[in-house]
DNA sequence: GGAACACGTAACCCACTGGTTACGTTTTGG
DNA sequence: CCAAAACGTAACCAGTGGGTTACGTGTTCC
């Protein structure tokens, strides 16, 4: 079974961690053999096969019997689906400038504050734009 | 500070969070106080802020102090790092094939492997520091 | 000044995570 | 057939994460 009922949060979840994010680089163009995969990290054996788990329960890898070894093939798909998401926080046009003025904002807040210890009168014009 | 020495692990763990990533979803469009982002949730607003801490210091939202209120505002930087991370598994044309291609691959490494039981020489792209 | 409000934080619980060592299982091969 | 190889898994432990309730602090407003 899948496990979880949360996709993203699993995809998400399985990139938190650098070893697996190497996992998936490592296996960016070749599958490769459990125990290839092991000798490329400083930690033991056992604790790159649960990295692997993790990584097949949320779908990023598949694994294959081949003879005695067992070899991992990178899926795609839930990297696909975590950028789909991530695509929602694209550029709704005039995203530049709203940075550019956020910059302005805080530094003008600061001031604000250090030179006035009273109320904060803000009012961000920052969203108005 | 910052905090963690992996800005990546740090955005993904945020985003692994459903609660988080829907957060990130309303602040999309428009900064919001933490009150009115604690409402749109079942659980304790402390969770929430709790949540918002999080998110903070993944570098994925800032704050800002707003009369007795605190003003959340959405940074997009991390999300386009993460996103540029997930871009290096864009498909390097020929990737279907290459899933055919797998059984012979399979044997190929394993006479390779039997040959010579080295250590992988995939190129490492993420730096551990 | 003092009540009410909008927060963040502390203390506490329980579930999960990531590391280890020890072990079980299947496949290879002399 | 039996030893070694290549795995996954179990048991254990320290640390972390997310939830709760209780509390502290700064702002507003009368």
């Amino acid at each position: 079974m899948d496990g979880s009922l949360d996709e993203l949060s699993d995809v998400a979840g399985a990139l938190a961690d650098p070893v697996r994010r190497e996992i998936l680089a490592m296996l960016r163009h070749t599958p490769l053999a459990a125990g290839e995969i092991a000798r490329a990290f400083p930690v033991s054996r056992p604790a790159v096969s649960r990295h692997l788990r993790v990584l097949r329960e949320s779908g990023l890898v598949r694994d294959e019997p081949a003879g005695r070894q067992r070899l991992y093939t990178l899926v795609p798909s839930g990297i696909t689906r975590l950028a789909a998401w991530l695509g929602q926080f694209d550029a709704p046009p005039g995203w530049e400038q709203r940075l550019d003025a956020l910059g302005t904002e805080v530094r003008r807040a600061r001031r604000d504050r250090t030179a006035a210890p009273r109320a904060v009168d803000h009012d961000s014009e920052e969203r108005s734009a």
